[in-house]
DNA sequence: GACCAGGCACATC
DNA sequence: GATGTGCATGGT
């Protein structure tokens, strides 16, 4: 049965008629996003915004201060955020990356196409697809479509994608369907994770999803 | 106390 | 190539 283009916008506009816009990425300046990217790897944004108010008391929130810092330093000021040791190492991994090829300047970064970027960001030890996609599309906003555990979890729920899907085949499964469009790519990811959130939890089933008529004819989780 | 949270790299088979 | 494991705090 398969979904097409225009069920994939349906299933966006419900969403969006449901939560309506969230206003992603939450962050004062495109680098705080850029570092939450990295701050949010499997951790919940409540503990995360703890670290970056830290850094911000600290005034280190900016490409220059965070680059001279120790990661030993560093890694006392992200403790609430959690694997507090290794992102103190992937975030200077970021920080060098951005200092010395580009001045610490996400203005210079711009300039890049998104395939260039991409290859870029995941070529730096401790950023993978979903963290080199979030700072693409919400810190740089370039359109790449971004995948997460939820987005995993909400289609293979309503089988829309097959549970075998990859991170790159569910971005394609987005990015072949809809328009190439910042802002649409922006809301949608947003909207997922807030339907996630809500109705699907790694150990229950659904109850009350408003997705729920979008289920697919295939095969379910289960049948792994 | 168990489970979960906007991943990623690395070891081992 | 696929599967398993370490990393860690804080909320429910």
């Amino acid at each position: 049965m398969g979904c097409t283009s225009e069920d994939l916008m349906e299933f966006y506009e419900s969403l969006y008629a449901h939560y309506g816009p969230q206003h992603w990425w939450p962050g004062e300046t495109d680098f705080e996003v850029m570092v939450g990217a990295v701050l949010t790897q499997n951790t919940n944004w409540q503990n995360v915004e703890k670290a970056i108010a830290n850094l911000k008391a600290a005034d280190l929130l900016s490409p220059q201060a965070l680059h001279a810092q120790t990661e030993k330093h560093l890694g006392a000021y992200l403790r609430p955020a959690g694997y507090f040791n290794i992102k103190a190492k992937r975030l200077k991994n970021l920080i060098c990356w951005l200092m010395e090829g580009f001045d610490g300047s996400l203005e210079e970064l711009r300039d890049y196409s998104v395939g260039r970027l991409r290859e870029e960001l995941l070529s730096i030890n401790g950023v993978g697809r979903e963290t080199a996609d979030s700072i693409i599309l919400y810190a740089l906003h370039k359109p790449t479509f971004v995948v997460d555990t939820y987005t995993y979890r909400v289609l293979v729920r309503h089988r829309c994608i097959d549970v075998e899907s990859d991170y790159e085949q569910i971005k394609e499964f987005f990015e072949d369907r809809l328009p190439e469009d910042v802002e649409l790519y922006n809301e949608f990811h947003a909207l997922i994770v807030q339907v996630g959130k809500n109705h699907c939890k790694p150990r229950a089933h659904c109850v009350n999803c408003p997705l729920q008529e979008y289920e697919h004819d295939r095969e379910t989780e289960s049948n792994r």
